[in-house]
DNA sequence: TTCCACTATCGAACGTCGTTCGTTACGGCG
DNA sequence: CGCCGTAACGAACGACGTTCGATAGTGGAA
């Protein structure tokens, strides 16, 4: 055999001699090291040491890094999903499409990796298939054809995904660390901006002060929100 | 000294007695390199043996892989610059924008490996700004406050890089090898989803089938479309 | 001419990474 | 007891990014 193929079934943890490793404790452990320090803090290495294991026991759980990577995303994303299932659906579709897509996006705010790897997860049976059925299932309660809710779920995540992309990688390591003030750093690209050639660069040069005070979260809200009303639109005049 | 520093200085070409390497020479080739073979290809030994150099050589032009990445990708913005900018300007600004976002779209699905670094690239002086201030100049034209002007451009770049990175990466490497057949590819899906549980998978059930013949391009046109629609309301209503 | 600083090039060497593989050990079953 | 599936382990391998000392060619100053 080469390892346990199904996610779910984690059964029967029976008593072991040390540390109950499992894929649970693997993943679990994976995310911590991700959260802590992105993604290159995440080596088998380091796992292993965490684990208080050897480098060749995860390769028990995992075939390689690709799907270590793909699982812990899962796994993150299972979280995302509880969120999503515990919120309340209104009698506005739009609005619960809403709440949903700011939760993902609170998520990957807090964990910037996960940007980078959210799509990459082709994985059918998982939490990011469920939460796109969630999505998906405030369409079926507008009035649209198939094609248009097909449409609408993959423009907002979209959105969700490539805003939080954007704005999470923004900030570089010296930010994330503490070392250097995020208004110093955004400071930075003030200055240049407004010392650029006006006849030129009128836009970047209106914008500078408005980038200077601007909120990530509003900036992703309102982006959402443009393209929530253009389905509102869609939606109602059919 | 540690190496040039200005890179629209590449001045006087004068003789030299092997291969002329300059930067110039060491982006084209890197950007080579990531169009064949995506970005696991770019590595400086391959590097140094396409430019028939050494290691060490890279080193001189550019000061580590970061800064290779993103002035390689500067490089591949400027090709889309220079389209965009020989764009003709009509009469509708959202027409323009839409235009633009098309362009941009086009330049990342032929390089996929555009889409994971263009919005990691920070530099400040650089076809990415000119880009970015290209699009802003069109909401000028448009009755919006600033703030609405700086959120339509980034919820513009948001859903084109958001879908274009979606897309991109949907496809493994034995589809880019022309191994697997794309409908193929996109059938083992389709399976998989139409026979989920469907009371528990309404929507991706009812998907399965706009998947089966969905067209990249048009699922990314109609969430550009929300966008914009939802920009020409919000226009329009101040 | 000689000298020196600057520009540019080179590849061996270092440490880290993902991954492989031979080996060991435990527990239940015939 | 021997066997087999499960699980664990870490040395070793090759590839990677990066560093560094050595080595020229060039142009101006002395």
């Amino acid at each position: 055999m080469t390892g346990p193929r199904a996610l779910s079934t984690e059964g029967s943890p029976r008593g072991r001699k040390r540390g109950s490793h499992s894929l649970e404790a693997v993943l679990s452990a994976a995310v911590a090291l991700l959260d802590e320090a992105g993604a290159p803090a995440l080596t088998f290495r380091a796992l292993a040491a965490r684990l208080g294991t050897g480098v060749g026991t995860i390769y028990w759980y995992v075939s390689n890094k690709e799907e270590l990577l793909d699982r812990a995303t899962d796994h993150a994303i299972g979280g995302v999903l509880a969120l999503v299932e515990a919120q309340p659906e209104s009698d506005d579709p739009i609005a619960d499409l809403r709440a949903m897509a700011i939760t993902l996006f609170d998520a990957i705010v807090d964990r910037p990796w996960l940007s980078a790897y959210f799509m990459r997860n082709t994985d059918v049976q998982g939490n990011s298939l469920r939460l796109y059925e969630k999505l998906g299932q405030q369409t079926l309660r507008l009035d649209l054809t198939p094609r248009q809710r097909f449409h609408a779920v993959s423009a907002v995540t979209g959105v969700v995904v490539g805003t939080a992309a954007d704005l999470g990688v923004e900030a570089p390591q010296e930010v994330l660390d503490g070392h250097v003030d995020r208004d110093a750093y955004l400071g930075r690209f003030v200055e240049q901006w407004r010392s650029l050639d006006g006849a030129e660069f009128p836009f970047v040069q209106q914008i500078a002060d408005e980038f200077a005070g601007h909120d990530d979260r509003d900036q992703f809200l309102a982006a959402l929100e443009l393209t929530l009303s253009g389905l509102r639109l869609q939606a109602g005049t059919r």
